[in-house]
DNA sequence: CGCTTTCTCGACTATAAGAGTCAGGAAATT
DNA sequence: AATTTCCTGACTCTTATAGTCGAGAAAGCG
């Protein structure tokens, strides 16, 4: 599979947090809910994602999930290369990491994979997570 | 991980056939140890290679395997293309199959995931084996 | 204040895809 | 006939990822 089902829960998490971007915190079990995620792993994910800066959270009846900038302003670049960055640890273009590769990085390989992680990322900076919804309107208007 | 061993080990080892194409067969074990693959594994993965029509192979003494076509005339997105096709059953571009989307592919996301696909195969279309062994050729002579 | 609601957080278990192996068989070549 | 090589299905092993558990701490409510 190309991109984790947890990278993917960021994502569509995030997206939620959008959709209702200025009324205030979203619970966690109401994103879990709309967006098809178990609720606990969401607990983790969305947790990891507030060392990003994208997000802050608030305890309390009142309480859940809220974005730090405006929809338009975030790409899906940023939370990528966030949830990412973990995972790519000197990695040879999200693939093997050079620890365990058998010619150190030194391969015929090694420029392809760059550019293909270009070609990945400069889709996921093109687009903003207010492009998301846009579509998605679109989307729900065709039915 | 974005791209399986399984995966990495098929265009290796087209790209090892590439490199002494011409030259007659070349035997698995050969092409194993070049490229530090497990034996037994590439063997797998070359005979499910021949159903590409990228490769032939021959028994006996003087067996191994051959490439079909010249290197500048086989395109890193054939390979890919041939060995994905299996696990690629109407997935969400490269993601979720759609059987198990919870969104039955009408999500927002859908057509950023396109562009994504198209993108790597922009990138792997565009890359002939030929291309590879003339990047190994400088790769080396930088050293 | 005490109660509920919500996030917090480390540690844990489960699952499934992928990686790799085994053993015997069948075609070429010498 | 003997050797070398590919052929092939069925098997096991491994690891990353997915997902769970349970107790705790802040925030508001009445």
């Amino acid at each position: 599979m190309l991109i984790t089902k947890r990278n993917q829960y960021a994502l569509r998490a995030i997206f939620e947090l959008a959709k209702y971007n200025g009324e205030g915190p979203q619970k966690i079990s109401d994103i879990a809910q709309a967006q098809a995620i178990p609720v606990k792993f969401l607990e983790v994910i969305l947790h990891q994602l507030k060392g990003s800066g994208l997000v802050k959270s608030k305890r309390g009846f009142y309480g859940g999930y809220y974005l730090v900038r405006q929809p338009d302003k975030i790409a899906v670049g940023d939370i990528m290369r966030y949830m990412e960055r973990n995972q790519e640890q000197s990695q040879c273009v999200a693939l093997v990491p050079e620890i365990n590769c058998p010619f150190k990085g030194e391969c015929a390989f090694f420029p392809m994979w760059n550019k293909v992680k270009d070609a990945i990322y400069k889709v996921y900076d093109e687009t903003s997570i207010q492009d998301l919804i846009d579509t998605d309107m679109k989307v729900e208007n065709c039915q």
